[in-house]
DNA sequence: AATGGGCCCAACCGCGACTTT
DNA sequence: TAAAGTCGCGGTTGGGCCCAT
């Protein structure tokens, strides 16, 4: 960054004491900010920074405290889980890292879109060849936008899931993206799926178990499955929370988005820990 | 051992939205 | 109602670490 974690000249430095500090945070810094605000929460950050005598903006305050020394935040990297939300997420609700965070307790708006901008998209762009079929990719704005509705709906990637079926029938939403450590695939005849889990890569088509397969909390997913067998009205999915059975009709976890009791059920999962690595 | 390149991530910047006066 | 202040967000930057050469 900027300059050298302070000690030397900066906190109630004399020479440069009206100059506002930028750069790393030293501990001590963090210190009393956390302090300040344990012991006497937050009125407004500019006055925050003031009070705990920090030559510090109450903007890089805000940050620092969001960010880094918030107690609730998670400590260890993002799991699989994690993952597969933030691209489920990302690719309904586009770029609103906060939102996005808003959804996964204990990770910031800043943890969130630097995962993806230096893992997902990375390897979303490699794997989509890197190019032009993908649009490029090169900037985050390149990626679905985020009230592209129909798009959204469609399935991953904004178009309709691309698979060996007869032509002109429509696929069958097989959830690519939905966390399917509990849910079951209701209607429609034929085998078992295979699908185990949610896709891990921005494949559009591979929608049957196509990474993380192995989690074994992985949800019995029942017929139908993108294959084309027949026997494929409804699609309905079942999402199991603990047990209980509840029915939503869900095409994709981007539906759950969009689903009236969608918050509810995505709690219920942060509850029962079903986002983080088991 | 030196160095060059790539990657990760903390933090800054600019701007729009919201709140207060 | 308008202006000023503050907050929050998304995009971007750049320091430092790691690894390959």
């Amino acid at each position: 960054m900027v300059e050298k974690p302070a000690s030397q000249a900066d906190v109630g430095g004399e020479v440069e004491a009206h100059k506002e500090r930028k750069g790393l945070w030293s501990p001590e810094e963090d210190e009393r900010l956390y302090t300040r605000i344990t012991r006497h929460g937050v009125s407004t950050w500019s006055s925050v920074a003031q009070l705990a005598g920090l030559r510090r903006s109450g903007k890089s305050c805000r940050l620092r405290w969001m960010n880094y020394l918030r107690p609730d935040l998670k400590k260890e990297p993002i799991s699989k889980r994690e993952e597969e939300t933030i691209i489920s997420l990302q690719k309904s609700l586009g770029n609103r890292w906060s939102v996005i965070a808003g959804k996964m307790p204990g990770r910031t708006d800043n943890e969130i879109k630097n995962y993806w901008n230096s893992r997902i998209r990375k390897r979303q762009t490699l794997s989509t060849g890197g190019g032009k079929g993908d649009s490029g990719l090169a900037k985050q704005g390149d990626l679905p936008a985020a009230d592209d509705k129909a798009s959204v709906l469609a399935g991953p990637r904004g178009k309709e899931p691309v698979s060996s079926m007869a032509s002109g029938a429509t696929v069958p939403p097989v959830p690519a993206r939905f966390p399917m450590f509990a849910c079951q695939l209701l209607g429609g005849g034929g085998g078992a799926a295979a699908i185990a889990a949610a896709g891990t890569t921005e494949s559009t088509t591979t929608h049957q178990n196509n990474g993380a397969g192995s989690e074994s909390d992985a949800a019995s997913v029942g017929n139908g499955s993108a294959a084309g067998d027949d026997g494929r009205e409804g699609h309905y999915y079942y999402c199991a929370v603990d047990g209980d059975i509840d029915m939503v009709h869900l095409m994709s976890f981007d539906d759950l988005l969009e689903y009236p009791a969608g918050d509810l059920l995505m709690d219920a999962w942060d509850q029962n820990g079903l986002y983080s690595t088991n």
